[in-house]
DNA sequence: ATCAACATGAAACAAAATTGCAAATAAGCA
DNA sequence: TGCTTATTTGCAATTTTGTTTCATGTTGAT
């Protein structure tokens, strides 16, 4: 676990940016030769700064989808079931993301299905079929305004 | 809006996984040359199926930060307060994202902040300010158990 | 002051991306 | 069906980018 510096932090802001940025062009943004910003970045990546590297595919291009956020409400709080289903959502491809809150509810789940029957079959599978999930409240998305997993510029400064 | 063959599907899966894979690899696994390859992600780079290529980069390893979810709920459902709400949260650097949804409520957004007193002080920003919000209900995560914009496999298939 | 550990830039090197071109394939159209 | 015109392909040459090497410089501890 190691220290990030001002050089990492400013790297870090272009890559989630655009990750095929050549490291020279880098390396002039931020006041590095593009070998420093280059071992910088492959430091990064083994320790695990750097999760992946990925291209942001247009979901309105690769086929009609539907957007939903899921609130699960569990019956027990108990350590096991808590984990198990938590497990049942990781492993969930269409389950996009998956949060574990405080609150009247459990989870927060965003899912991504092909159609509403598609999500109908998916309910089965993980939520009815799980006795421990008391209920679930779901909110259908109509428009996504804005989908990204880029942290704030102001984040990415001293630490 | 041109369409995609079954090798541009196959070269997104890959790309969405890594898109530092070498076009060689990802001629092999598909079945193409390299050359092949570099021209069809050019052009679904540029016709914007493609959208971005970005480091996705650890949260828990750049500071503490704070994940909420917030429903809001607007009074009226006029076009125009709407689009202007929408547009204060398709600004905010601390809003990932934002769905317009159907029900009770008329966004879901995910936010990230530093801190509760940094969440505080937004939502005097983007909710208290608007006089059309009628109220916004907090969800506060306290774990990230999955956090993706990756599109499931099958839906990268056939058309 | 000396030493050790480490980060740096410049240059050499390796690997990957990009382009030019001829051949193969697919798509209209008579 | 046969012909023509678009595309798309693979290969090889070229260019760009990423990676490693190495000598130098900096920092901090003894």
């Amino acid at each position: 676990m190691e220290e990030l510096d001002p050089f990492d932090f400013a790297i870090l802001r272009i890559l989630q940016e655009n990750n095929m940025t050549p490291q020279r062009e880098i390396g002039e943004a931020v006041g590095l030769s593009a070998a420093a910003v280059q071992r910088r970045i492959k430091r990064m990546r083994q320790s695990g700064v750097i999760e992946a590297d990925r291209s942001v595919i247009n979901r309105g291009r690769v086929g009609a989808m539907v957007t939903l956020i899921v609130e699960v409400f569990m019956d027990s709080e108990k350590i096991e079931f808590i984990d198990h289903t938590r497990n049942t959502f990781e492993i969930a491809p269409e389950v996009q993301q998956c949060y574990y809150v405080t609150g009247e509810s459990d989870f927060v789940l965003v899912i991504l299905t092909e159609s509403m029957q598609a999500y109908e079959k998916l309910t089965r599978r993980i939520f009815f079929s799980n006795p421990n999930i008391r209920h679930f409240r779901t909110i259908v998305a109509m428009d996504v305004i804005k989908a990204g997993m880029t942290i704030p510029e102001g984040f990415l400064k001293k630490k």
